[in-house]
DNA sequence: GTATATTGTGCGATATACGAACAAATGTCA
DNA sequence: TGACATTTGTTCGTATATCGCACAATATAC
């Protein structure tokens, strides 16, 4: 294969650093090799190439990202402009409701948030810009999904790894493909502690001014003060307010 | 040169990859040749090269990055426990004197957060984890640069853009080597409005368990309600508290 | 102390970068 | 509007750097 078009020398590199993640922090290079299915040799001149630029830390034996590779996530963050102008609706909108608002894209099953504004934790998890969802099980995620072909989620769902995080959680495909339909038929969607016990959320489509749909936004609220059933009535209209006010200003 | 342990495609890719920010969100191919000094050819193949693995854009005309260029940034932030071991404990303190706590590190002569709990918003911009701040005018800064060699110190305030923010920003290189100082000697450093109007901060370094400085804490206040001469008695405590708390589970 | 795993290093084959030349589009000015 | 100038994108041949393999040299485990 001879892509004229192509860096595969790049390509590599950046598999080796999407090899470190929660569980991997701290790699020597037989490691990474094993991870990214790359030739020792090859994961080797990556790593040192990440060390010399500043990215990576190397001991002799294992290798640690630095805070340099956070440029370039920021590169992302700094660059689009969604993140910017989301970001004081949802200030506003989570300090009106006190509950955590935050907003997010897909990328491949995922969902990634872009924008938050969090009151007190609720979540076990520390979400934050660039953190990731299993779209199936989040109300964002949900959101998103309904609004795309069904086709093309029937795809996505099929490449997720359905897991149930808690009793609740829907992992049957024609099940879920059910629940988009309703999701997109009402324009939001209720999550019931599918991803966490204790933990409920809302999420609406944002579309931009040309009626496509560029992220979603949820509230999220615990179980315990918010039951599901009262989440639609609390915060859909507060969400959609936002949502109909950003419509104008998303190119 | 033909040093056998650096892939410089690598290298160039991640160089693109930066290329790309706030000012320059969406980028032709000569842009980025431009802006990265490749040459035209070599920019296209590693611009092509993200597009294909879904890390760009491109409108055959402009490239702009997507959400998944978040994933390398992520593989920092959650390969590394220091994010998530603080988490909390910002939470915690930021909750305790309704202000903003955040913590972060030194990336060049640029403070990088790595971790935040924000309350009422008060800067005009919006920091976040991989927000970055010049370190010569940020109170984490001071304190970071304070806990390095006096050397070190000066020659990363010489690579510095020593820019005035505001009226009060310091920018004379011997004023702030002697503002060192004296943050060293007190432990702590206070910021008066001199990166924003409105805008005080205190921060303290924050070390593990050998004593080595790994961070830095701070809290933000408007400086409406708490004037740069009350930080200290209001919040020093309860920062060296979250500090002393800390040192014990940094390795 | 041997066995096992992991890392470092030369070498030939192959893919990639460079620069220049070409093509296409865009902008400029009469 | 039309012709020129300028910028931008693409293609191509070649010099060169990179890949992957096999082997040597460590480090680690038992």
């Amino acid at each position: 294969m001879q892509e004229t078009d192509f860096v595969s020398g790049f390509a590599r590199g950046l598999k080796v650093i999407e090899a470190f993640g929660e569980t991997t922090p701290k790699l020597a290079i037989a490691d990474v090799a094993k991870l990214t299915g790359l030739d020792r040799a090859t994961a080797r001149r990556c790593l040192l190439t990440l060390a010399e630029l500043g990215y990576a830390d190397y001991d002799g034996k294992f290798f640690v990202l630095t805070p340099k590779i956070l440029r370039l996530g920021h590169a992302y963050l700094s660059a689009t402009p969604l993140p910017h102008v989301v970001q004081p609706f949802l200030d506003k909108l989570s300090e009106e409701v006190h509950q955590s608002a935050s907003a997010s894209v897909l990328d491949g099953t995922e969902v990634v948030y872009i924008a938050r504004a969090s009151q007190k934790r609720v979540m076990s998890i520390n979400l934050m810009p660039g953190s990731r969802l299993p779209a199936y099980c989040a109300s964002m995620g949900r959101v998103l999904l309904a609004a795309m072909p069904e086709d093309e989620a029937r795809t996505l769902l099929k490449q997720s790894v359905l897991k149930a995080f808690t009793p609740g959680t829907k992992t049957d495909p024609a099940l879920l493909m059910e629940e988009l339909s309703r999701v997109r038929e009402q324009g939001y969607a209720v999550i019931d502690q599918e991803l966490e016990l204790g933990l409920c959320s809302i999420a609406v489509p944002l579309e931009n001014d040309r009626g496509r749909v560029v992220a979603a936004l949820n509230i999220g609220a615990p179980a315990a003060s918010v039951p599901a059933s009262e989440m639609a009535e609390r915060y859909l209209d507060p969400l959609k307010g936002v949502a109909r006010l950003l419509k104008s200003l998303l190119r």
